[in-house]
DNA sequence: CTGAAAGCGCTAACAG
DNA sequence: CTGTTAGCGCTTTCAG
């Protein structure tokens, strides 16, 4: 590996020289640039990022913490902030948490030992001790990790609300909520979709019922607890999950049983991607503004990276949209 | 930021044996082993990996340059080596090309300048030259990059053939294939599955057919391909595509026109992630043995990093199999 | 416009 | 068992 000495002894300069031209810095003439450049092309010099970080310069690099990839919501969300950071001139260092403390514990001390510029953590565990005291950049999706970690997420309460409505105007009453049902104790940003459900069916003067669904748990298990809802309890009419694989699974589930719908049993998700979208158009689904949510997050880093700005107890809430398929109405 | 010259102080100890306590190495008498960690402790001390690189440690840091996240195939080979990866005490950092060449170029001079202990591509566009000078390990998944880089990836011809026999087992005899179609330079490993189309039929006395799908047009326009190949061609009784999402995409065309699956069309796809088994378990696909590849990306890795043996046009091959779902037979 | 020298935080001989 | 010293590859005063 060809460093810049290297590249110096070959151009006939100092290494000083080499390093201005290489960060465009100083005046530096024409002639001795191009011996520079030539040089560095012979060599193939890369540079080396550790080096010049150990001055303290920025990594231009930002560490994201995330619980899984394979989730299509999730995947398009670092897709795109990947895209954005990408075109500030930041590189993404991607971690995927798997939903396991300790590896959230490790992969945050790893970009911290590297010294990333800043974090986007976006796990939905109960949250480290650890995030108390971090130093860098850091914001946050959806969760609250400390006071002094901005929250960027979308509106919960408004999403789940929608959702309900949705399924009320479609004619349904016997209606169940599936998914992550709020733990007991410390009250997450998610957890509004709960209790948004519940006051809006209230409002109707309808009853809640739900079927907890823990992330936790296999897909096959999650297919198997849905199929006996639905087996034992023939007059449910309407279904709202909390992601939209769930609600996949419940058509899945619907069209074994032979329930027809929307005209049995309304269905409507939670998240509405792309993929989504484009593959499933017949789900009606609340969306997220994926991409808002993207460039917020990212806002709200460059300003604690550029600016130094300081964040206390600050949550910054999106609207989300109904998108209407023909699993409702 | 704490640094190992504050924790020798408040040890009241050499720097040295701070960083033989850290790194256990050499002999360390109980008791100052004890008081220095208590003094990382209080001052929170994390090492900077940077520093400790530059002497030419390694990073522990494996860098993943793929085409895309959103894409369930490679989520689901991605997450599959990001968590072998860390169970042998490697960190990943996953770039998103996103079918870009410059990007693709930019990530990896990022890995190099970042000094990873190796890298594994897995992006599909026509090759960049700069991998011919890449003295890191390196491995590749399912292309070609130089004569140098090691190959692992599944049976192309195999699984292609498979799929070509299932819909003719199944009784289709005016057969498509939707997909990628060799642009006529180089031969990619992918391009075999064209082969193996075009070979299994003709073996049959069949006549090919083809519809070219890039994987660089929007899901919308391929749809709309799709949906005129169908309507226009009314005679087509079997379809394999070469990605489980365009088939996704043709069992949706074939329900809007009234087309019953698998009765007037045959349909089978390719990859079989764990993703499409538990959501979409009626496609018949054949799926790639995504844990195998994984393992041996790694292994392939690991030797050059740690025995140092070198490659030359090695390519690795592993079998695919058929998974039967509804949608032919 | 260019160079010499010091130092970023850490590790690794070499002494003791 | 512990400390002193030099140096990894680069940037950055300070001189000229």
């Amino acid at each position: 590996m060809a460093k810049l000495e290297d590249v110096a002894k070959k151009a006939g300069v100092s290494p000083t020289t080499v390093s201005r031209v290489i960060n465009n810095y100083g005046a530096i003439s024409e002639n001795t640039r191009n011996k520079v450049h030539t040089a560095m092309k012979e060599l193939n010099y890369q540079p080396n990022s550790l080096a010049r970080s150990l001055q303290g310069k920025k990594t231009q690099l930002i560490g994201l913490i995330f619980p899984s990839i394979t989730n299509p919501f999730y995947a398009e969300l670092i897709a795109t902030i990947e895209d954005q950071l990408f075109k500030s001139h930041y590189k993404t260092i991607l971690c995927n948490a798997s939903n396991d403390q300790n590896k959230e514990r490790d992969y945050l001390n790893m970009l911290v030992s590297n010294q990333v510029d800043g974090i986007i953590v976006g796990t939905h565990s109960k949250s480290l001790k650890e995030y108390q005291e971090i130093k860098q950049a850091i914001v946050s999706f959806d969760r609250y990790l400390a006071d002094s970690i901005p929250i960027v997420g979308s509106d919960n309460y408004q999403g789940a609300a929608l959702a309900a409505e949705e399924l009320i105007n479609s004619g349904a009453s016997n209606i169940y909520f599936l998914g992550n049902v709020h733990a007991g104790r410390d009250l997450q940003p998610t957890d509004q979709r709960e209790i948004a459900f519940r006051k809006t069916l209230a409002e109707h003067q309808l009853t809640p019922n739900f079927l907890p669904l823990s992330t936790e748990i296999s897909v096959n298990i999650k297919h198997m607890m849905i199929r006996e809802l639905l087996q034992k309890n023939q007059n449910i009419d309407g279904i709202m999950t909390t992601d939209d694989l769930t609600a996949l699974l419940t058509i899945n589930v619907a069209r074994e049983l032979g329930i027809t719908i929307p005209n049995d049993l309304k269905v409507i998700g939670f998240d509405g991607t792309k993929f989504i979208q484009d593959y499933y158009p017949e789900l009606t689904t609340i969306a997220q503004p994926i991409s808002d949510i993207a460039e917020l997050l990212i806002n709200t880093l460059f300003k604690q990276i550029d600016n130094h700005d300081h964040y206390e107890n600050k949550h910054f809430i999106l609207p989300n949209k109904l998108i209407k398929g023909n699993t409702s109405r």
